[in-house]
DNA sequence: TGTACATCAGTGAACGCGCGTTCACTGATGTAC
DNA sequence: TGTACATCAGTGAACGCGCGTTCACTGATGTAC
């Protein structure tokens, strides 16, 4: 048995193991298959290991989401970082491919994130995630507006059209579309944001 | 005793009553609290009960789902109805007002529909029902288009401006907006749709 | 460098809980005659 | 109208299950001297 594999009685890091099996767990059972227990399993500990580090399946799943906020924002920057700044409309294009693909690669996660499990929203770290994602949607919505009131209605509006897109497609979970196809029926709905100024 | 509140061993329509108790259950305690002995308890007769009536907690969710749609589709029916018909921007903005007024009164029953649990969905009570509310979402998008195409990519503009308004809404949560609120926040987002088919 | 000790993360057994489900039963209802 | 009987919805006790949680413990780590 060498160094790297002899088995220690510490974790090293389980807090972060632990999140990551949620992840996993999330992926491969949907909502109802996190659990403290499962998720100790799958990181290899011992069922009681967790309360050292979560208080509570809620603090469990916050942390979670807080990780998937991550994840989120992340994949919708991938798409940003593909397409030229110039064209404004091009990014939030971008920015909504992101969105939808991440919610096709984790459909659960998704769910706890926006979906009507509680969740410990105020604190730090799923307070701080989702606050960079939501950045990101402002900042892709800033060429569109104006003052405040009309950045706050271009993001609402970009947002909830994605958002919607994107809950309703996995509500509808009939043997997924290809990803492809979703984003193609996405863009050849989305209106043309240029001409949305100007309508005002 | 009289012969009105006379107990009697058959409970005459457990099966509504189930329906009924799992809606109250979905308000008062999120989508958690909804179980087969809590619903039974509810409709007052023993946990046992409820299995003459349903297989299984997913074949009681799908039907509760089912009613929430009925309401949903009634409650967006509601609001149409009290605009005039030959407005087609105002009929569309009355359905919005339905959709976003049933989610409001009943959070959880909207994410038990179109969140991330497992339902029969195919099957006739659902599929049925969910199908009512689809119905009115397309006859709200008619006058907006010309073909099959341009209805479709209509109804998936509102449908998902709306629903991803409520959704993110309901998954904000903190101390719940006044209604009319919301829905004025939603109405000032809104695009002009009657000048959305000329953009064409 | 070596030793003593405090800290702390993980163990494994045990607990009570609510859950879905099964089962023999009971009593009301509805039908055949 | 009355009687016998089949049907079926609801009862209440019991089952095993996975869950979160507690607890005394153990062994590794890190620090003081």
């Amino acid at each position: 048995m060498t160094a790297s594999t002899k088995p220690s009685h510490h974790h090293g890091n389980l807090r972060s193991a632990l999140i990551e099996a949620g992840v996993q767990l999330l992926r491969e059972g949907g909502l109802e298959a996190l659990t403290l227990r499962k998720a100790a399993g799958v990181a290899g500990v011992s069922h009681a290991a967790p309360a050292h580090h979560f208080a509570s399946l809620t603090n469990l799943r916050s942390a979670i989401a807080a990780a998937g906020f991550e994840i989120f924002d992340a994949s919708m920057k991938c798409e940003i970082k593909k397409v030229s700044p110039s064209n404004p409309s091009e990014v939030v294009r971008a920015a909504c491919r992101g969105y939808i693909l991440f919610a096709i690669e984790n459909p659960a996660l998704f769910s706890l994130m926006f979906g009507g499990t509680e969740l410990i929203r105020e604190e730090p770290p799923l307070g701080a995630s989702s606050g960079h994602a939501y950045e990101t949607l402002t900042n892709i919505c800033l060429p569109f507006s104006t003052d405040a009131k009309s950045l706050e209605k271009m993001r609402m509006l970009v947002w909830s059209l994605v958002h919607g897109f994107t809950s309703l497609m996995l509500a509808q979970q009939k043997n997924f579309p290809l990803v492809d196809d979703a984003i193609q029926q996405f863009e050849e709905m989305l209106p043309d944001f240029s001409k949305f100024q100007s309508m005002e």
